[in-house]
Order: structure tokens, then sequence, then C-alpha cells
DNA sequence: CTTGACCTTAGAGTTGGCTCTAAGGTGTAT
DNA sequence: ATACACCTTAGAGCCAACTCTAAGGTCAAG
């Protein structure tokens, strides 16, 4: 039997992080103490680090959920749920992953041609290629273009509710 | 001199998004009509342009608050600033790459080790292996582990403000 | 003259996963 | 007895980039 903090640094989650996963019924504190602090027992640890791994693997908090009602009740779900959840989490990174090499392709013709030097940037390809809308474009639309009235003719479902964007965070 | 709605549908950004630029001082309408609507010369046109095209590169819009004061003001900026922004976005662009690949090893070797048969979950190897801790262990640790305490060995810097995960969004 | 498509604003809500604050109670060492 | 570290709760705040709402004004067509 744990107190929260000792299961935070156990697990490597902070005490805040494990009452929320808690408040989201993730996990639980299967007892009290008198004063009403979170005691867990070690079912409740090995939960905890179920949830942890999960997350580490990539699942989302709603992922993990799923998987945890199949965990604690195996017999009443087949393997295919569980692959199934995987498939989905593995196209999504799978989507994700070439979303961001295309912006690597971009950024990198980019940089590719631009000296960088200290000169002025009166003439930066970079600042001329975003001028120009030629940034993506050599990579997300390598034939195509040259039609006249260009980039409206093939984007229409772009401005979709939540659109996929970059987000790298640093 | 167009209306919002045509420049929205010139650009593909919604109007929404075109006034929530402006507001964070992305671009403007050069001028108003007198019943207050905005009017955008080919100036602020070609200045969305250069935003929408920066955008799909995959640049923040803070980065492109960078650029855009680059752009108009250029002689007074050298190509070194503009190569440190895209370096430094292609960096971190790489890096989420290298992450989200981690992530997606994982996720297929969970998916490799289980069949997906439609019989109970009872023996699953993907809840097993998220039981175990061995998840992502094959591919985040492929050496280490095995020194008795394990997990709580390497992994300080853990629980930073607004750790990098997953984020794939369907 | 009314309908309906468009425009304006300030400001709130969305997403996911935390992260922190306020205001208080508990436990232990000195 | 008092300092200090720990625990509790409900609820607010953060991040980015939108997205939407409310409440109203404008404009062309029928």
């Amino acid at each position: 039997m744990m107190k929260i903090s000792q299961l935070a640094a156990h697990s490597g989650l902070s005490a805040h992080t494990l009452r929320f996963y808690e408040k989201n019924g993730l996990i639980e504190a299967s007892g009290r103490s008198s004063s009403g602090y979170r005691s867990y027992s070690e079912d409740d640890v090995r939960r905890v680090e179920f949830v942890k791994t999960a997350r580490d693997a990539g699942f989302s908090l709603d992922e993990i959920s799923q998987l945890l009602s199949i965990r604690l009740d195996r017999d009443q779900h087949t393997c295919e749920e569980v692959t199934a959840i995987t498939r989905h989490k593995l196209d999504a990174v799978s989507a994700k992953i070439a979303q961001l090499e295309e912006i690597r392709q971009s950024l990198a013709l980019l940089l590719k041609s631009c000296d960088g030097g200290l000169d002025s940037a009166e003439h930066c390809s970079i600042i001329e290629a975003l001028d120009a809308g030629t940034a993506a474009a050599a990579v997300q639309a390598p034939q195509a273009a040259r039609s006249g009235t260009a980039k409206n003719d093939a984007g229409p479902a772009k401005t979709s509710p939540h659109a996929v964007r970059a987000k790298t965070k640093e």
C-alpha cells in the first residue's frame, strides 16, 4: 500500500497526473487512510504501469480506457478488438508521419535553395519561394500546376474542422 | 479590391480564419467600405498567400510573423535569419518524426505479436505486453534494462511541462 | 418590403493532456 | 508549538490554431 507521492516516484507520473487519470476513470486507489489519503494496492500499481506503458506506446487516454476494460475482463473480449485499436492507432501514426515527411521535404528544399549568408535578405530565395507559393508546391503537387488559375484547381476539402497540421512544440 | 468571402474562396482559408489572422497581426485589409466591410488590395492578397504557403510549409503562426516582418523589410534583414528559422523548424519536425517512428515501431511490434483472432483475449499478447511493460521497451531501451530496479533507472526529465507526446487526431 | 446571403464585433468554446491554484487538513520532526 | 512536507478538493489555466455564437448591420433580388 503506497501513498500517491510514492506511486508518483515509482511510476514517473506526477501526483497531479495520477489524480487526473483517476478523475478520468483510468486508474483508482482501492483504499483510503483514515484521514482520506489515497492508498494504492499492488493491483492498483500494476494498472498504473499498464496505463503508463500504453501511453508511452502512443495510445490516447481514450484508447487506453478501451484497452483497460478489455484487460480487466479478458474473456469477454477478443484479440480482434485489441488489434483493431492498435491497427487504427498505427494507421493514424503512419499518416501523421507521412504528413510530417512532406513538411520536412518542403523545409529541406527551402533550406537548400538559400545560402544563409549574412548579406541582406533582399533576394532571399526562401522568402521568394514563400511569396511565389512554390514552397510546398514542389513536394505536394509534383505535376499539375501550370494550368492558368493554378492553386485553385485541386483543393476543396482544405478547411475541414480540426484539420491536421504540423504541431511540433519545442 | 475583394471582400472577405471572395478572399476566402480565393485563398482556401475561411473568413473566420482570415479575421483570426488579422487579429493576430498576420494580415490586414488595407481598406474598408462605407459600411465597414473589409476590402483587400492585391498586396493584401499576396500577403495572405504568403501566410498560407508558409503555413502549408509547416511554419507556426508565430514563425510566420517573423518571416513576414523580414519580408516587408528585406534589406534590414539577412538570409541567415531566414535560414535560422527554417532550420529550427526543420529540426523540430525531424525530432517529431523520429519520436513518431519509435511509436510506430512499438505499435508494429505489438501487432506482429498478436494474431487478432476472434477468440477470447485471455492470452492476448498485446495486453500482456502492455501489462509487462515490454511494449515500448524493445524499441525505446534496446539494451539497458535487467538492472534490478529497471524502469526507474534512466528517465528523470520525463514529467516536463508540455512534454511531447503522440497527437495524431483523426 | 421581406427574405436571405453576406458583413461586423467581442468573446466563448474546442481539442488533449496535463498543470497549477486556492484553501484547507494531516503527519512528523524539532 | 511550530515549521514543513505532504495530503485533500473543485475548478481554473495552458498550448495552438482555429471555430463558432450571439446580436446586430448591409445589400441585392423578387
